[in-house]
DNA sequence: CGGCTTTCTCAACATATGTAAAGGTTTTTC
DNA sequence: GAAAAACCTTTACATATGTTGAGAAAGCCG
Protein backbone atom coordinates (compact mmCIF):
# COMPACT_ATOMS: atom_id res chain seq x y z
CA UNK A 1 0.00 0.00 0.00
CA UNK A 2 1.20 3.36 -0.69
CA UNK A 3 1.29 6.34 2.02
CA UNK A 4 -0.52 8.77 1.55
CA UNK A 5 1.43 12.30 0.08
CA UNK A 6 -0.81 15.64 -0.39
CA UNK A 7 0.18 16.75 -3.75
CA UNK A 8 -2.46 19.34 -5.27
CA UNK A 9 -5.21 17.51 -3.04
CA UNK A 10 -4.91 14.45 -4.40
CA UNK A 11 -2.37 11.45 -3.23
CA UNK A 12 -0.35 10.12 -5.88
CA UNK A 13 -2.18 7.08 -6.01
CA UNK A 14 -5.37 9.08 -6.97
CA UNK A 15 -2.59 10.60 -8.87
CA UNK A 16 -1.88 7.68 -10.95
CA UNK A 17 -5.23 6.07 -11.26
CA UNK A 18 -6.44 9.41 -12.59
CA UNK A 19 -3.61 8.98 -15.61
CA UNK A 20 -4.60 5.24 -16.16
CA UNK A 21 -8.71 6.18 -16.25
CA UNK A 22 -7.46 8.52 -19.17
CA UNK A 23 -7.36 4.64 -20.90
CA UNK A 24 -9.88 2.87 -19.68
CA UNK A 25 -11.93 2.90 -16.58
CA UNK A 26 -10.92 -0.31 -14.10
CA UNK A 27 -13.38 -2.24 -11.92
CA UNK A 28 -12.55 -1.72 -7.83
CA UNK A 29 -11.04 -4.79 -7.42
CA UNK A 30 -8.56 -4.39 -10.30
CA UNK A 31 -7.74 -0.91 -9.17
CA UNK A 32 -7.11 -2.54 -5.49
CA UNK A 33 -4.94 -5.14 -7.28
CA UNK A 34 -2.80 -2.79 -8.85
CA UNK A 35 -2.37 -0.59 -6.27
CA UNK A 36 -0.66 -3.05 -3.60
CA UNK A 37 2.21 -3.30 -6.17
CA UNK A 38 2.54 0.47 -6.14
CA UNK A 39 5.90 1.58 -4.21
CA UNK A 40 7.31 5.18 -4.05
CA UNK A 41 10.30 6.51 -4.63
CA UNK A 42 12.62 9.78 -4.91
CA UNK A 43 15.31 10.34 -7.72
CA UNK A 44 17.49 12.95 -6.91
CA UNK A 45 18.45 15.38 -9.73
CA UNK A 46 21.55 12.97 -11.52
CA UNK A 47 20.41 9.94 -10.32
CA UNK A 48 20.10 6.80 -12.88
CA UNK A 49 16.58 5.30 -11.74
CA UNK A 50 17.91 2.41 -14.33
CA UNK A 51 21.41 1.82 -15.67
CA UNK A 52 22.66 0.66 -18.68
CA UNK A 53 24.03 -3.39 -18.60
CA UNK A 54 20.60 -4.02 -15.86
CA UNK A 55 18.13 -6.26 -15.89
CA UNK A 56 15.42 -3.93 -14.66
CA UNK A 57 12.51 -5.67 -12.70
CA UNK A 58 10.59 -2.57 -12.50
CA UNK A 59 8.82 0.50 -13.89
CA UNK A 60 7.89 3.71 -13.02
CA UNK A 61 4.84 6.28 -13.08
CA UNK A 62 6.28 9.43 -12.98
CA UNK A 63 4.35 11.99 -10.28
CA UNK A 64 6.88 14.71 -10.28
CA UNK A 65 9.95 15.66 -12.18
CA UNK A 66 11.74 14.63 -15.24
CA UNK A 67 13.58 11.75 -16.30
CA UNK A 68 15.31 10.80 -19.03
CA UNK A 69 16.14 7.70 -21.38
CA UNK A 70 19.30 7.55 -23.05
CA UNK A 71 22.82 6.03 -24.38
CA UNK A 72 25.71 6.72 -25.15
CA UNK A 73 26.98 5.69 -28.72
CA UNK A 74 30.48 4.34 -30.23
CA UNK A 75 31.68 7.61 -30.40
CA UNK A 76 30.87 8.97 -27.33
CA UNK A 77 27.81 10.88 -28.23
CA UNK A 78 24.80 11.01 -25.69
CA UNK A 79 21.71 9.72 -27.67
CA UNK A 80 18.16 10.36 -25.97
CA UNK A 81 15.35 8.12 -26.69
CA UNK A 82 12.69 9.60 -24.43
CA UNK A 83 11.99 12.45 -21.68
CA UNK A 84 9.09 10.66 -19.22
CA UNK A 85 7.70 14.09 -17.63
CA UNK A 86 5.00 13.63 -15.43
CA UNK A 87 2.17 11.55 -15.93
CA UNK A 88 4.47 9.45 -18.24
CA UNK A 89 5.40 5.34 -17.42
CA UNK A 90 8.89 4.84 -17.22
CA UNK A 91 10.92 2.13 -18.18
CA UNK A 92 13.19 0.23 -20.22
CA UNK A 93 10.39 -1.44 -21.73
CA UNK A 94 12.10 -4.25 -24.06
CA UNK A 95 14.88 -4.83 -21.31
CA UNK A 96 12.17 -5.40 -18.99
CA UNK A 97 9.85 -7.96 -21.38
CA UNK A 98 12.75 -9.94 -22.36
CA UNK A 99 14.59 -9.82 -19.13
CA UNK A 100 18.18 -9.03 -20.73
CA UNK A 101 20.76 -5.90 -19.96
CA UNK A 102 19.05 -2.68 -20.31
CA UNK A 103 20.48 -0.84 -23.24
CA UNK A 104 20.08 2.86 -22.02
CA UNK A 105 20.14 4.34 -18.71
CA UNK A 106 17.21 6.28 -17.19
CA UNK A 107 18.25 9.35 -15.36
CA UNK A 108 16.65 12.14 -13.53
CA UNK A 109 16.94 15.45 -14.86
CA UNK A 110 15.16 17.09 -11.69
CA UNK A 111 14.43 15.76 -8.76
CA UNK A 112 11.57 13.07 -9.52
CA UNK A 113 8.88 11.48 -7.45
CA UNK A 114 7.85 8.21 -8.75
CA UNK A 115 5.43 5.34 -8.20
CA UNK A 116 6.78 2.38 -9.11
CA UNK A 117 5.78 -1.08 -9.92
CA UNK A 118 7.03 -4.46 -10.67
CA UNK A 119 6.37 -5.16 -14.46
CA UNK A 120 6.22 -8.87 -14.13
CA UNK A 121 3.39 -8.46 -11.38
CA UNK A 122 1.66 -6.20 -13.58
CA UNK A 123 1.28 -8.92 -16.74
CA UNK A 124 -0.22 -11.26 -14.23
CA UNK A 125 -2.76 -8.69 -13.49
CA UNK A 126 -3.00 -8.13 -17.45
CA UNK A 127 -4.41 -11.62 -17.61
CA UNK A 128 -6.21 -12.07 -14.71
CA UNK A 129 -8.37 -8.57 -14.81
CA UNK A 130 -9.97 -8.38 -18.25
CA UNK A 131 -9.66 -4.49 -17.58
CA UNK A 132 -5.96 -4.21 -16.95
CA UNK A 133 -5.50 -5.87 -20.54
CA UNK A 134 -7.72 -3.19 -22.53
CA UNK A 135 -5.57 -0.71 -20.16
CA UNK A 136 -2.21 -2.29 -21.30
CA UNK A 137 -3.70 -2.89 -24.57
CA UNK A 138 -4.47 0.66 -25.27
CA UNK A 139 -1.56 2.20 -23.48
CA UNK A 140 0.39 0.07 -26.09
CA UNK A 141 -1.16 1.06 -28.86
CA UNK A 142 -0.69 4.63 -27.89
CA UNK A 143 2.69 4.69 -26.88
CA UNK A 144 4.36 2.45 -28.90
CA UNK A 145 2.25 2.64 -32.52
CA UNK A 146 0.33 6.44 -32.72
CA UNK A 147 2.47 8.55 -30.36
CA UNK A 148 5.71 7.36 -32.23
CA UNK A 149 5.00 7.56 -36.11
CA UNK A 150 5.23 11.38 -36.35
CA UNK A 151 8.71 11.22 -34.89
CA UNK A 152 10.13 8.14 -36.94
CA UNK A 153 9.03 10.07 -39.95
CA UNK A 154 10.42 13.52 -39.21
CA UNK A 155 13.82 11.72 -38.06
CA UNK A 156 13.94 10.10 -41.06
CA UNK A 157 13.17 12.96 -43.66
CA UNK A 158 13.06 16.23 -41.80
CA UNK A 159 16.06 18.55 -41.47
CA UNK A 160 17.59 19.35 -37.98
CA UNK A 161 15.84 22.97 -37.97
CA UNK A 162 12.59 21.49 -39.15
CA UNK A 163 13.07 18.59 -36.04
CA UNK A 164 13.96 21.53 -34.08
CA UNK A 165 11.00 23.84 -34.82
CA UNK A 166 8.36 20.25 -34.72
CA UNK A 167 10.02 19.97 -31.01
CA UNK A 168 9.18 23.75 -29.69
CA UNK A 169 6.28 23.51 -30.85
CA UNK A 170 4.97 19.90 -29.51
CA UNK A 171 7.09 20.19 -26.10
CA UNK A 172 6.59 24.06 -25.56
CA UNK A 173 6.48 23.13 -21.86
CA UNK A 174 9.29 20.50 -21.83
CA UNK A 175 12.03 23.05 -23.51
CA UNK A 176 11.95 25.12 -20.64
CA UNK A 177 12.93 22.57 -18.55
CA UNK A 178 15.80 21.27 -20.15
CA UNK A 179 19.04 21.98 -21.53
CA UNK A 180 19.97 22.79 -24.84
CA UNK A 181 22.13 19.74 -25.29
CA UNK A 182 19.89 17.71 -23.60
CA UNK A 183 17.27 18.59 -26.87
CA UNK A 184 19.85 18.44 -29.34
CA UNK A 185 20.93 14.96 -27.77
CA UNK A 186 16.91 13.84 -28.74
CA UNK A 187 17.28 15.30 -32.14
CA UNK A 188 20.16 13.49 -33.03
CA UNK A 189 22.73 16.22 -33.62
CA UNK A 190 25.40 18.22 -31.92
CA UNK A 191 24.93 21.01 -29.98
CA UNK A 192 26.86 23.35 -32.37
CA UNK A 193 24.05 22.33 -34.58
CA UNK A 194 21.39 23.12 -32.48
CA UNK A 195 23.37 26.52 -32.15
CA UNK A 196 23.39 27.14 -35.86
CA UNK A 197 19.78 26.08 -37.06
CA UNK A 198 18.50 28.18 -33.68
CA UNK A 199 20.70 31.21 -34.48
CA UNK A 200 19.31 31.39 -37.85
CA UNK A 201 15.77 30.34 -37.10
CA UNK A 202 15.38 33.17 -34.17
CA UNK B 1 -14.43 -19.12 -44.60
CA UNK B 2 -11.22 -19.16 -46.91
CA UNK B 3 -10.68 -22.04 -49.99
CA UNK B 4 -8.25 -24.47 -49.70
CA UNK B 5 -5.13 -23.56 -51.75
CA UNK B 6 -2.59 -26.08 -51.14
CA UNK B 7 1.02 -24.67 -50.36
CA UNK B 8 3.28 -27.08 -49.14
CA UNK B 9 0.61 -29.31 -48.22
CA UNK B 10 -0.95 -26.48 -45.74
CA UNK B 11 -4.05 -24.45 -46.91
CA UNK B 12 -2.96 -20.71 -46.41
CA UNK B 13 -5.05 -20.92 -42.94
CA UNK B 14 -3.17 -23.52 -41.60
CA UNK B 15 -0.06 -21.48 -42.45
CA UNK B 16 -1.84 -18.43 -40.80
CA UNK B 17 -2.39 -19.94 -37.12
CA UNK B 18 0.68 -22.22 -37.38
CA UNK B 19 2.19 -18.94 -37.33
CA UNK B 20 0.45 -17.17 -34.54
CA UNK B 21 0.43 -20.54 -32.37
CA UNK B 22 4.42 -18.98 -32.56
CA UNK B 23 2.67 -16.71 -30.17
CA UNK B 24 0.24 -18.23 -28.17
CA UNK B 25 -2.00 -21.21 -28.37
CA UNK B 26 -5.63 -20.36 -29.07
CA UNK B 27 -8.33 -21.93 -28.01
CA UNK B 28 -10.87 -23.90 -30.79
CA UNK B 29 -13.45 -21.37 -30.48
CA UNK B 30 -11.02 -18.59 -30.78
CA UNK B 31 -9.79 -19.80 -33.57
CA UNK B 32 -12.87 -20.68 -35.65
CA UNK B 33 -14.28 -17.31 -34.77
CA UNK B 34 -10.94 -15.65 -35.69
CA UNK B 35 -10.92 -17.73 -39.17
CA UNK B 36 -13.99 -16.78 -39.88
CA UNK B 37 -12.94 -13.36 -40.80
CA UNK B 38 -10.38 -14.41 -43.12
CA UNK B 39 -9.98 -13.69 -47.17
CA UNK B 40 -7.57 -14.40 -49.30
CA UNK B 41 -6.63 -11.56 -51.48
CA UNK B 42 -3.77 -11.43 -54.30
CA UNK B 43 -1.75 -8.50 -55.48
CA UNK B 44 0.15 -8.57 -58.43
CA UNK B 45 3.55 -6.67 -58.40
CA UNK B 46 3.24 -3.47 -58.33
CA UNK B 47 -0.34 -2.92 -56.94
CA UNK B 48 -0.61 -0.84 -53.76
CA UNK B 49 -2.66 -2.47 -51.10
CA UNK B 50 -3.42 0.31 -49.29
CA UNK B 51 -2.21 3.98 -50.53
CA UNK B 52 -1.71 7.29 -48.72
CA UNK B 53 -4.64 9.12 -47.99
CA UNK B 54 -6.78 6.11 -47.27
CA UNK B 55 -8.33 5.44 -44.17
CA UNK B 56 -7.51 1.78 -44.29
CA UNK B 57 -9.67 -0.94 -42.44
CA UNK B 58 -7.63 -4.35 -42.97
CA UNK B 59 -4.36 -5.53 -41.85
CA UNK B 60 -2.85 -8.46 -44.48
CA UNK B 61 -1.21 -11.75 -43.51
CA UNK B 62 1.36 -12.54 -45.94
CA UNK B 63 1.67 -16.04 -46.91
CA UNK B 64 3.76 -15.96 -49.61
CA UNK B 65 5.44 -12.75 -51.73
CA UNK B 66 6.48 -9.29 -50.50
CA UNK B 67 5.39 -5.91 -49.35
CA UNK B 68 7.26 -2.34 -48.79
CA UNK B 69 5.30 0.17 -46.66
CA UNK B 70 6.60 3.59 -47.71
CA UNK B 71 6.13 7.16 -48.05
CA UNK B 72 7.54 10.09 -50.53
CA UNK B 73 9.07 13.10 -48.15
CA UNK B 74 8.56 16.63 -48.93
CA UNK B 75 12.34 16.53 -51.61
CA UNK B 76 10.27 13.63 -53.51
CA UNK B 77 12.75 10.70 -51.71
CA UNK B 78 11.42 7.60 -51.26
CA UNK B 79 12.10 6.53 -47.37
CA UNK B 80 10.78 2.60 -46.87
CA UNK B 81 9.96 1.86 -43.25
CA UNK B 82 9.17 -1.91 -43.72
CA UNK B 83 9.23 -4.76 -45.22
CA UNK B 84 6.64 -7.61 -44.95
CA UNK B 85 7.83 -10.68 -46.21
CA UNK B 86 5.99 -14.21 -45.84
CA UNK B 87 4.90 -14.96 -42.35
CA UNK B 88 4.45 -10.75 -41.43
CA UNK B 89 1.36 -9.05 -40.42
CA UNK B 90 1.12 -5.77 -43.34
CA UNK B 91 -1.13 -3.19 -42.36
CA UNK B 92 -0.58 0.40 -41.60
CA UNK B 93 -1.64 0.53 -37.88
CA UNK B 94 -1.37 3.58 -36.70
CA UNK B 95 -3.84 5.00 -39.59
CA UNK B 96 -5.77 1.73 -38.86
CA UNK B 97 -5.85 2.39 -34.71
CA UNK B 98 -7.00 6.36 -35.26
CA UNK B 99 -8.94 5.72 -38.47
CA UNK B 100 -6.81 8.60 -39.86
CA UNK B 101 -5.74 8.95 -43.62
CA UNK B 102 -2.22 6.47 -43.58
CA UNK B 103 0.57 8.41 -44.22
CA UNK B 104 2.37 5.27 -46.02
CA UNK B 105 1.60 3.34 -48.96
CA UNK B 106 2.14 -0.73 -48.68
CA UNK B 107 3.17 -2.40 -52.14
CA UNK B 108 4.02 -5.72 -53.29
CA UNK B 109 7.45 -6.14 -54.53
CA UNK B 110 6.55 -9.06 -55.76
CA UNK B 111 3.35 -11.47 -56.99
CA UNK B 112 2.11 -11.28 -53.70
CA UNK B 113 -0.98 -13.93 -51.61
CA UNK B 114 -1.91 -12.37 -48.46
CA UNK B 115 -4.81 -13.39 -45.78
CA UNK B 116 -6.78 -10.49 -45.19
CA UNK B 117 -9.14 -9.54 -42.08
CA UNK B 118 -11.10 -6.46 -40.65
CA UNK B 119 -8.99 -4.72 -37.84
CA UNK B 120 -11.79 -3.85 -35.92
CA UNK B 121 -13.84 -7.19 -36.12
CA UNK B 122 -10.37 -9.00 -34.34
CA UNK B 123 -10.41 -6.30 -31.80
CA UNK B 124 -14.44 -7.27 -30.99
CA UNK B 125 -12.31 -10.89 -30.81
CA UNK B 126 -9.56 -9.54 -28.99
CA UNK B 127 -11.86 -8.13 -25.75
CA UNK B 128 -14.35 -11.37 -26.28
CA UNK B 129 -11.48 -14.19 -26.18
CA UNK B 130 -8.52 -14.07 -23.60
CA UNK B 131 -6.67 -16.10 -25.94
CA UNK B 132 -6.55 -13.91 -28.42
CA UNK B 133 -5.67 -10.72 -26.04
CA UNK B 134 -2.98 -12.90 -24.82
CA UNK B 135 -1.59 -13.28 -28.37
CA UNK B 136 -2.49 -9.62 -29.80
CA UNK B 137 -0.63 -8.43 -26.32
CA UNK B 138 2.54 -10.92 -27.05
CA UNK B 139 2.51 -9.19 -30.81
CA UNK B 140 2.38 -6.06 -30.20
CA UNK B 141 5.71 -6.40 -27.45
CA UNK B 142 7.30 -8.21 -29.99
CA UNK B 143 7.36 -6.37 -32.80
CA UNK B 144 6.36 -2.83 -31.52
CA UNK B 145 8.68 -2.90 -28.85
CA UNK B 146 11.05 -5.91 -28.88
CA UNK B 147 12.44 -6.09 -32.25
CA UNK B 148 12.31 -2.51 -33.07
CA UNK B 149 14.64 -1.39 -30.93
CA UNK B 150 17.58 -2.35 -32.45
CA UNK B 151 16.71 -0.80 -35.73
CA UNK B 152 16.13 2.34 -33.90
CA UNK B 153 19.83 2.46 -32.30
CA UNK B 154 20.96 1.85 -35.24
CA UNK B 155 19.20 4.45 -37.21
CA UNK B 156 20.34 6.97 -35.15
CA UNK B 157 24.23 6.21 -33.99
CA UNK B 158 25.30 4.21 -36.57
CA UNK B 159 26.87 5.10 -40.15
CA UNK B 160 25.02 3.83 -43.43
CA UNK B 161 27.97 1.45 -43.87
CA UNK B 162 27.72 -0.33 -40.82
CA UNK B 163 24.01 -0.03 -41.17
CA UNK B 164 24.30 -1.84 -44.57
CA UNK B 165 25.98 -4.43 -42.86
CA UNK B 166 23.48 -5.31 -40.35
CA UNK B 167 20.71 -5.14 -42.94
CA UNK B 168 23.09 -8.00 -45.11
CA UNK B 169 23.25 -9.91 -42.05
CA UNK B 170 19.63 -9.90 -40.45
CA UNK B 171 18.20 -10.24 -43.73
CA UNK B 172 20.64 -11.86 -46.01
CA UNK B 173 16.99 -14.51 -47.38
CA UNK B 174 15.26 -10.66 -48.08
CA UNK B 175 18.67 -9.18 -50.15
CA UNK B 176 18.68 -11.44 -52.25
CA UNK B 177 14.84 -10.24 -53.38
CA UNK B 178 15.12 -6.69 -53.26
CA UNK B 179 16.99 -3.67 -55.71
CA UNK B 180 19.56 -1.97 -54.40
CA UNK B 181 17.42 1.02 -54.00
CA UNK B 182 15.24 -0.86 -52.31
CA UNK B 183 17.82 -1.56 -49.29
CA UNK B 184 18.69 2.25 -49.85
CA UNK B 185 15.76 3.90 -48.92
CA UNK B 186 15.16 1.70 -46.37
CA UNK B 187 18.33 2.30 -44.46
CA UNK B 188 17.80 6.18 -45.30
CA UNK B 189 20.37 7.15 -47.87
CA UNK B 190 20.41 7.26 -51.74
CA UNK B 191 21.47 4.86 -54.02
CA UNK B 192 24.74 6.68 -54.74
CA UNK B 193 25.66 6.22 -51.09
CA UNK B 194 24.86 2.78 -51.27
CA UNK B 195 26.67 2.15 -54.09
CA UNK B 196 29.62 3.82 -52.50
CA UNK B 197 29.83 1.65 -48.61
CA UNK B 198 29.27 -0.89 -51.06
CA UNK B 199 31.85 -0.84 -53.16
CA UNK B 200 34.61 0.23 -50.71
CA UNK B 201 33.74 -2.81 -48.22
CA UNK B 202 33.46 -5.45 -50.79
C1' DC C 1 32.44 37.06 -2.87
C1' DG C 2 35.56 34.41 -6.07
C1' DG C 3 36.67 30.59 -8.41
C1' DC C 4 35.01 26.42 -10.82
C1' DT C 5 32.16 24.06 -13.71
C1' DT C 6 28.65 23.86 -17.03
C1' DT C 7 26.39 25.72 -20.80
C1' DC C 8 26.07 28.14 -25.01
C1' DT C 9 27.81 30.17 -29.17
C1' DC C 10 30.89 30.80 -32.75
C1' DA C 11 34.70 30.06 -36.05
C1' DA C 12 37.62 27.12 -39.13
C1' DC C 13 38.05 23.04 -40.94
C1' DA C 14 36.75 18.00 -42.02
C1' DT C 15 33.60 14.57 -43.64
C1' DA C 16 29.57 11.91 -44.69
C1' DT C 17 26.11 12.17 -47.57
C1' DG C 18 23.15 14.43 -51.12
C1' DT C 19 22.56 16.10 -56.18
C1' DA C 20 22.95 15.78 -60.90
C1' DA C 21 24.35 13.73 -64.87
C1' DA C 22 26.35 10.21 -67.68
C1' DG C 23 27.19 5.54 -69.26
C1' DG C 24 26.77 0.72 -68.95
C1' DT C 25 24.24 -3.12 -67.49
C1' DT C 26 20.21 -5.70 -66.57
C1' DT C 27 15.39 -6.43 -66.76
C1' DT C 28 10.90 -5.79 -68.60
C1' DT C 29 7.73 -5.39 -72.20
C1' DC C 30 5.56 -6.01 -76.39
C1' DG D 1 14.32 -10.46 -80.17
C1' DA D 2 14.37 -5.55 -80.20
C1' DA D 3 13.11 -1.43 -77.97
C1' DA D 4 12.26 0.66 -73.70
C1' DA D 5 12.60 1.09 -69.04
C1' DA D 6 14.74 0.34 -64.79
C1' DC D 7 18.83 -0.31 -62.32
C1' DC D 8 23.63 0.32 -60.78
C1' DT D 9 27.87 2.59 -60.55
C1' DT D 10 30.83 6.39 -61.01
C1' DT D 11 32.27 11.22 -61.20
C1' DA D 12 32.27 16.09 -59.89
C1' DC D 13 30.36 19.21 -57.14
C1' DA D 14 27.27 20.97 -53.23
C1' DT D 15 25.72 20.98 -48.54
C1' DA D 16 24.34 19.69 -43.95
C1' DT D 17 26.35 18.34 -40.16
C1' DG D 18 30.34 16.80 -37.26
C1' DT D 19 34.95 18.09 -34.83
C1' DT D 20 37.82 20.82 -32.43
C1' DG D 21 38.89 24.52 -29.86
C1' DA D 22 38.14 29.04 -27.90
C1' DG D 23 35.72 32.28 -25.37
C1' DA D 24 31.67 34.36 -23.13
C1' DA D 25 27.83 33.84 -20.19
C1' DA D 26 25.44 31.55 -16.60
C1' DG D 27 25.03 28.69 -12.74
C1' DC D 28 27.11 26.28 -8.62
C1' DC D 29 29.98 25.90 -4.48
C1' DG D 30 32.97 26.63 -0.90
Amino acid sequence: MTVPQLNTGKTMTDQFFLKIRTYTDLTTEAETAWAALLKEKTCHKGDNYISVGQIPKKVAFVTKGLFSQYYIDDNGETIIKYFFPEGRIAGSIPATLTQSESLFTITALEETTVLEYNFAEFKKLVFTYPDIARFYIRYLEQHWIIDKEPYEVSLRSDAAKVRYAAFLHKYPDLVKRLKKHHIAAYLGITPTQLSRVFGYSK
